[in-house]
RNA sequence: GGGCGGCUAGCUCAGUUGGUUAGAGCGCCAUGCUCACACCGUGGAGGUCACAGGUUCGAAUCCUGUGCCGCCCA
């Protein structure tokens, strides 16, 4: 059922953007709306002394559940979802890999939509006119088969008993039910889609696109007609694909049965005895083979059997060895037996198919394997897929023995009507009866089960709808082999080719009645005289001459397939638009209209042309298409990009696509992929609610690597005390779960029992999201120090004279973290740009900058340009992180507009209202100071090695403390100007730096290379805990020197690495040999005090 | 059977072309509610980089093989 969402009301929410909206260009009223943060002023700037955020009124926290629908809403009605083709801007567009609508959104599509959106909102920011097409499949057999089974649950009916018009419309509620909940979904995670252009693939304008792509196709001769072997669901009653069908194993049998050679000549066997896990095929055998060179074929067994065991491993050689000594065993008990069946195949000689009595040729045909059971194999080329080959090859006739339903049909004979289950056992029995059961073993059986009933799958042989695939498969290869599409990472290109360069023909049509019915009409003549009567009728039919109408004549004599009884001739007629007219007339004339629709794939690979409006020749088409990029999960490479390709190329003429990003997939613990069905699934809504969308995203996008797939936690969150409950393969299918922090019981979705329902329902969420999370809450915490200190910003350009040595460095930082990010971004690598963003935001801006700055801020004169850096710092960060995390950055923009509208350092620049519109950051690369970053660095090493002594010494935190460095000239010059911020960030004073220093009489050590750090301890120093630190020290010490010292004698190493690397650790190994002697100088020293 | 990917700290994962002492988050230990943030700060412990060979002066990184896990295709 589709949930009501507490947080989101686009509509409702208009209210509480008021403040927002007014303050756009004049002062407007100040405050949040419902719930909502309200600065204490909107009056700016502000007096002296009134700051506009006061630290009282400021929350700490970021009310993600209150901002969402307030941004969101001012996204839309700022319009910037939307685009219009305008051929002054470059467009930059993607299409979304359409949801369908069978249930809702799972994690994997948080993942895929909030790659999409981070993509187009970054594309927006960089100036593209940026459309995101959004929509929704059908998903045809999944839908009707959710829908079926909800019918016959909770009404107990068919979709017979309701009939094809009553079901579709029942199909059609629950497609509006859940097409509205994914797009809340979608806008509840920020997704910046253009709503106006939503799609749905039975849409009219997808259905046209369809019609005519057909059409096409059948008028350029590429659909057709044929019988195949399919996967036949037969509770569903409809073919599947491949892809629908999942592998299962069973507990089965291997029977194996006695065939009687019909008129055995003196010298042959009399019977033949071939073995069979489903017994009832044998129903519809039509021969029975054995291999043509059975001795060829041992010998073969044999070398390859030799090979394999002059390889293994000697654990697995004695089982090589049996099977050898087997084959050995063969040849001498079998082969004349065979070679003499093997005579008897060519010389026509038949068996007799018990049961029915119906006799059989014995065929020679390689699929027989002498080295296996009897060497025999019986052929049932209507009920396997290598019989049906076997069939084709050896031209035998196929014989279906099934109905539609999975009972035997009148093929079967006394067997007619029985399901096969009932048939199997009956067929065992009466062979037994009759002694012609030769045996039967245990067995585990691959038995292949349709996803979508989750009932066996039976092979069968229907007629289906065909489209060719030779040409258009191979103009989809080269457009990926010739770069025309790219796809990263570049090795699933090779997937997509082999796939393609099978060129199976693709069977469109499926058994059902949900989906694009296929616009064929079709009568069969029963003579030339009446085929010619119809054919005239067309050849005048206008439409026909109008090109609005195609048709196509199959003759039974010339088709290989034609059973016996099949007409003189079929006439089919393919009508191009929808037209009831048209439809009416073939009607009237005796043509009755195909009943099948299209596989839902056939409409999704229209995709990225139908939602553009072709067939006709939109602006939109033009404009936009081919689309930039497609971002999808690998499993549907060749399912739907390589259609989408070949669809493309065929109806536009040119590819759907540029590049295609395939990201990883979401696991649970267990390395399962997450369903419903398993009990494991995350619902980003969830998430969204306990941790925010900005979390979700942050979260998802830091683990989008480039070849791992994700394993997530998965929990179960306590409703009463909002405690994290691991998820196990148990409890994950429990309907009720007890609480193991408050004891209070929970359900699940599993809850079925009235007492259970009763209780709290315990969401499924994932603790990874805390990282994300927790990155938002110091982002928001960073932004509120600022905001609250920029009670008189006043804006200014800073000239370089005007920097800091904090200032110049964080500067730096960020020119090379914006050219970093933006790298990131265009090459898909989204875990590194929300990395570097991570750390730079952390532990580099919040960690030393906001540290830095504090004094600085608490100081008049030195206020305005700290500000102006810091504002301009923040604004920066806010849009590299907006793509990411928009719903927060968009919040903090907008209170940083208000404290400190006009930023900027060379040139002051008027606000921008809304972020997501604010132009991306052009890397500063003059900014960049080597020099700067490196004497930062080592202020760094020097105040983590002053804060260790701190910690070890026991020191606390409050008491300040003198220390000093001996170091050579020019590091005491660098760290000299940063002395304030060892006592602001370490509580701690530099007394005295450079080469002359000598250690205070009593004092704990720091050995770095090149440095040496003295904490004056006189009178407080813990002996023990200092000696048990250089110790330390000097092991880890000793065992680098050993090791370098082992390196540089290696006569090789010097002369053949890089000289600069030989330099390097001849340098690094002196320092070492330096820090060994002072620490050993120092144990000394302190063995004294102990 | 073929192809692809993975195996790095207790857990989840980074590690770009081989080159100083292999990193992060969570968890753990110690400590601190210092006026942005306890969804926090400071410090610490924790790794034979799956295994075996090879190439190289030098391998988590390149090559070969093995094992286990996952996915795709037969």
């Amino acid at each position: 059922m589709v949930q009501v969402f507490k947080h989101f009301r686009p509509i409702a929410a208009r209210t509480s953007v008021a403040w927002f909206l007014s303050n756009r260009k004049d002062g407007g009223v100040c405050g949040l709306g419902a719930g909502g943060f309200r600065p204490g002023s909107d009056e700016h700037p502000a007096g002296l002394g009134t700051p506009m955020f006061s630290p009282d009124e400021f929350p700490n926290r970021f009310d993600h559940a209150e901002a969402q629908s307030r941004i969101y809403a001012l996204w839309e009605e700022g319009g910037y979802f939307h685009s219009e083709p305008d051929k002054g801007r470059e467009a930059f567009t993607i299409v979304i890999p359409p949801p369908n609508v069978t249930g809702a959104l799972h994690l994997g599509h948080a993942l895929n939509n909030t790659l999409q959106d981070i993509l187009i909102r970054t594309r927006r920011m960089q100036g593209f006119n940026a459309l995101w097409m959004p929509g929704a499949d059908h998903a045809g057999i999944a839908t009707q088969a959710v829908v079926e089974r909800r019918l016959k649950q909770e009404e107990n009916q068919t979709r017979h008993d309701l009939g094809r018009e009553k079901l579709v419309e029942r199909i059609w509620q629950w497609k509006d039910q859940y097409e509205a909940r994914i797009i809340e979904q979608l806008k509840r995670m920020g997704c910046s889609c253009d709503w106006e252009r939503w799609r749905f693939t039975l849409d009219p304008v997808c259905a046209r696109a369809v019609r005519h792509t057909f059409f096409d196709l059948f008028s350029k001769k590429l659909i057709y007609r044929g019988k195949r072997l399919v996967n036949w669901d037969t509770f569903l009653q409809t073919a599947v694909s491949d892809d629908e069908v999942f592998h299962d194993e069973v507990d089965g049998h291997f029977w194996s049965f006695r065939y009687p050679v019909l008129e055995p000549k003196s010298g042959e066997p009399e019977f033949v005895v071939i073995a069979t896990t489903r017994p009832e095929t044998m129903l519809g055998d039509t021969a029975v083979a054995v291999h043509p060179d059975p001795a060829a074929a041992l010998d073969r067994a044999k070398r390859e059997l030799q090979e394999k065991l002059a390889k293994a491993p000697g654990k697995e050689k004695p089982d090589i060895e049996k099977e050898l000594d087997n084959i050995q065993e063969r040849r001498r008990t079998m082969l004349p037996h065979l070679e003499k069946l093997c005579d008897m195949a060519r010389d026509g000689r038949q068996v007799m198919l018990p049961l029915l009595d119906r006799p059989i040729p014995l065929v020679a045909d390689e699929w027989a394997r002498p080295e296996l059971g009897s060497g025999c194999v019986k052929i049932t080329p209507a009920h396997d897929p290598n019989d049906y080959e076997i069939g084709q090859r050896q031209r035998l006739p196929k014989i279906n023995i099934l109905n539609p339903d999975g009972t035997l049909n009148e093929n079967a004979g006394t067997y007619q009507g029985l399901k096969v289950m009932e048939a199997r056992k009956r067929v065992v029995a009466d062979l037994d009866e009759r002694g012609l059961l030769a045996g039967v073993e245990d067995r585990k059986i691959d038995l292949a089960h349709s996803d979508r009933s989750k009932t066996p799958i039976e092979p069968y042989l229907a007629d289906q709808w065909f489209v060719k695939m030779e040409e258009l498969a191979q103009s989809a290869m080269d457009a990926v082999t010739d770069g025309r599409v790219q796809i990263f990472p570049p090795r699933y290109a090779k997937g997509y080719v082999d796939w393609l360069a099978e060129k199976r023909d693709w069977p469109v049509g499926r058994q059902l009645w949900w989906g694009h019915r296929i616009p064929i009409w079709s009568q069969s003549c029963a003579d030339e005289k009446s085929l010619s009567k119809l054919l005239a009728d067309l050849e005048n039919d206008p439409q026909v001459e109008e090109g609005l109408v195609a048709y196509d004549i199959e003759r039974s004599d010339d088709s290989e397939e034609a059973e016996p009884g099949a007409p003189f001739a079929t006439l089919r007629v393919c009508i191009l638009d929808e037209n009831a007219d048209v439809e009416r007339r073939f009607d009237s004339r005796g043509y009755q209209q195909e009943e099948d629709v299209l596989d839902t794939w056939f409409s999704s690979a229209l995709w990225p042309h139908s939602t553009l409006g072709w067939p006709e020749k939109t602006p939109e088409l033009a404009y936009y298409y081919p689309t930039s990029t497609l971002i999808t999960s690998r499993d549907i490479i060749t399912l739907w990009v390589a259609r989408m390709v070949l669809t493309g190329l065929n109806n536009v003429g040119d590819v759907p696509f540029r590049e295609v990003f395939i990201h990883p997939k979401i696991l649970d613990r267990y390395g399962e992929t997450m369903s419903k069905s398993k009990g494991n699934g995350v619902d980003p809504l969830d998430v969204i609610d306990k941790f925010g969308p900005d979390a979700l995203r942050f979260g998802l996008a830091y683990i989008t690597t480039e070849t791992q797939d994700v394993r997530m936690t998965v929990q179960f969150e306590c409703p009463h005390c909002e405690s994290l409950i691991d998820q196990t393969k148990e409890n994950r299918e429990k309907p009720r779960i007890t609480c193991s922090k408050c004891g209070k019981p929970f359900s699940t979705q599993w809850a079925a029992k009235e007492e259970d329902q009763a209780l709290p329902r315990g969401a499924v969420v994932s603790e990874q999201f805390e990282l994300g999370r927790n990155f938002c809450n110091k982002l928001w915490n960073a932004a509120r120090f600022a905001l609250i200190n920029f009670g008189d910003y006043q804006p200014a350009p800073v000239a370089d004279g005007e920097l800091e040595v904090e200032d110049r460095w964080i500067l730096s930082r960020l020119a090379t973290v914006t050219q970093q990010v933006t790298d990131a971004l265009n090459r898909y690598r989204y875990a590194d740009a929300a990395r570097t963003l991570y750390d730079f935001a952390w532990d580099e801006f919040c960690s030393y900058y906001l540290e830095m700055v504090k004094s600085r801020l608490q100081d008049d004169a030195q206020r305005p340009v700290a500000s102006r850096i810091l504002a301009y710092t923040l604004d920066n960060l806010l849009r590299l992180l907006h793509p990411i995390t928009p719903f927060i950055t968009e919040e903090i923009w907008r209170l940083l507009n208000k404290a400190a509208p006009q930023r900027g350092l060379d040139e002051i620049v008027d606000p921008i209202d809304d972020l997501i519109v604010a132009p991306w950051p052009e890397a500063d690369l003059q900014r960049q100071d080597q020099e700067i970053e490196a004497r930062f660095a080592r202020f760094q090493t020097v105040l983590a090695a002053v804060r260790e002594i701190r910690a070890r010494q026991n020191i606390p935190p409050r008491k300040p403390i003198e220390f000093s460095v001996r170091c050579e000239e020019s590091e005491a010059s660098l760290l000299r100007p940063m002395a304030p911020y060892f006592s602001s960030m370490a509580q701690a004073n530099p007394f005295a730096l450079g080469p002359a220093v000598t250690p205070p009489p009593t004092h704990a050590k720091a050995s770095l290379p090149g440095l040496e750090i003295y904490v004056n301890m006189e009178g407080f120093i813990d002996v023990a805990a200092e000696k048990q630190k250089l110790e330390k020290e000097r092991e880890k010490i000793d065992k680098l020197i050993t090791g370098k010292e082992k390196k540089l004698e290696n006569q090789q190493f010097v002369e053949k690495a890089p000289a600069d690397v030989v330099q390097r650790e001849r340098e690094s190994l002196a320092e070492l040999k330096q820090q060994l002697n002072s620490i050993q100088t120092a144990l000394v020293a302190l063995s004294g005090k102990a």
